[in-house]
DNA sequence: CCAAAAGTGTTCCTATTACACCCATGC
DNA sequence: GCATGGGTGTAATAGGAACACTTTTGG
């Protein structure tokens, strides 16, 4: 690509926290650039001729196989703290990219946080062509990542937090269908700490958000739960 | 300025939802560009050198004179509905700027919506040099505004609404000292409904954060109130 | 004394919480 | 029958909303 006619907007950057829920613990999607000890959250750039949201979606869909998730966009990070260029030219340097003194990707970016909500299962997620392992991990045990990522996941966190009620059901975190305590248990994830059994059923169901089916008979010796499902506007 | 090394971080801009506090209604703070009849926002751009929160603070300051105000952001806007290159040539074609074909602000951007709270008397606006006027306009009768700036303002204002109790502190909308009418007031304009007097006051001195002084006497025929100011943390 | 505005009190109602109880199920 | 997990009931509490009452002030 030439300067002259650029692919990508320069100094601009998206960075995507990907939470996934495994049943008990709320993991996040963290990749690892080659042979760097480098760790970084999934994120990318926008074409010139590109909506910002569809560059987003696009980013996600090539590193997890995922179609059609829910993201939401929480905070735009601008502060010149977050320009350190020798990490990206390290980075370019292993890739064989050493040509460009300045190149746009040393430039300084300003990023455009967004986070989604996924059910951990249902991917497999790909490293993409700079990345050499993309993984789960615990929220409790992140490594160390580059520039102020961790500072991203802390924030985005505290949005999915305040917001819980209103989002959850654009986030395909579930199984169509759902016992109570499932539903319970992504609660409990997220906002890391325990909720009282009953109260919660009661709350859920007065929101008059769920649906309910069958009986679920797992072969436990104990009262079959309900199903639920999300009721589609 | 050139291309080669440019003064600013292009496609990317900014937007600033001012609201001032007149003592009963929501204004907002918009610009017209010369001859034009073409209002928007006010707005700028980022240094390639420059946090992006200092850009917002630095354009504000140009443009009303106020410094050290609270900004808060709210969202990123980077639809390609934003996309309407006629309209910033005709503006500059008034500018005189008529040279170049692929001018930086011709490209399309990407903009992160500022906005802040202000008290409406302590300012002074000035239009900057590619501006005819700035002037208060009343949140009900606003003139039809350039692109998307209208939909920027209505998430201004929700995002206003929904995080006033936290905000209200950081933005020096009322004097130092004020009686509670006067903040109720405040309430009643961003929200756009009346409350009840007596809960209003209780649930205020409830939340820890007023300091109450000596009444204020006015002259009128009634009970002298309070005065009140915040809690400095 | 009266009107207007401010401060405080009372009552009602709803939401939240903690805990208890009973039911279904497989061993 | 009994342990386990699931559904529902109940009492105590906190918070909000609606309204009434009283106090202060200047005319």
């Amino acid at each position: 690509m030439t300067s002259s006619t650029p692919e990508y907007i320069p100094n601009l950057s998206y960075d995507s926290v990907i939470f996934g829920f495994s049943g008990e613990k709320l993991k996040i999607l963290i990749l690892e650039y080659h042979n760097m000890k480098t760790y970084a959250l999934p994120g990318g750039f926008v074409k010139t001729n590109e909506a910002l949201d569809d560059a987003v979606k696009r980013g996600l869909t090539e590193r997890t196989g995922l179609d059609k998730i829910y993201l939401e966009q929480f905070h735009t990070f601008g502060s010149m703290h977050r320009f350190k260029p020798e990490i990206m030219k390290r980075i370019m340097e292993e890739q064989g990219d050493i040509e460009e003194k300045d190149h746009w990707l040393l430039g300084r970016f300003i990023t455009v946080g967004y986070y989604a909500l996924i059910n951990y299962k249902n991917v497999t997620p790909k490293p993409d062509f700079l990345s050499d392992s993309i993984e789960w991990y615990d929220l409790d045990q992140l490594p160390e990542l580059m520039m102020d990522h961790r500072e991203i996941i802390e924030k985005a966190l505290e949005h999915l937090r305040i917001h819980l009620d209103h989002k959850l059901l654009s986030f395909n975190l579930l199984p169509e269908k759902f016992t109570m305590k499932e539903l319970q248990q992504v609660y409990e994830a997220i906002l890391g700490e325990s909720l009282n059994r009953a109260n919660f059923q009661r709350k859920m169901l007065s929101l008059n958000i769920l649906k309910r089916h069958d009986k679920l008979y797992t072969g436990g010796s104990h009262k079959a739960p309900f199903l639920y499902s999300f009721k589609k506007p």
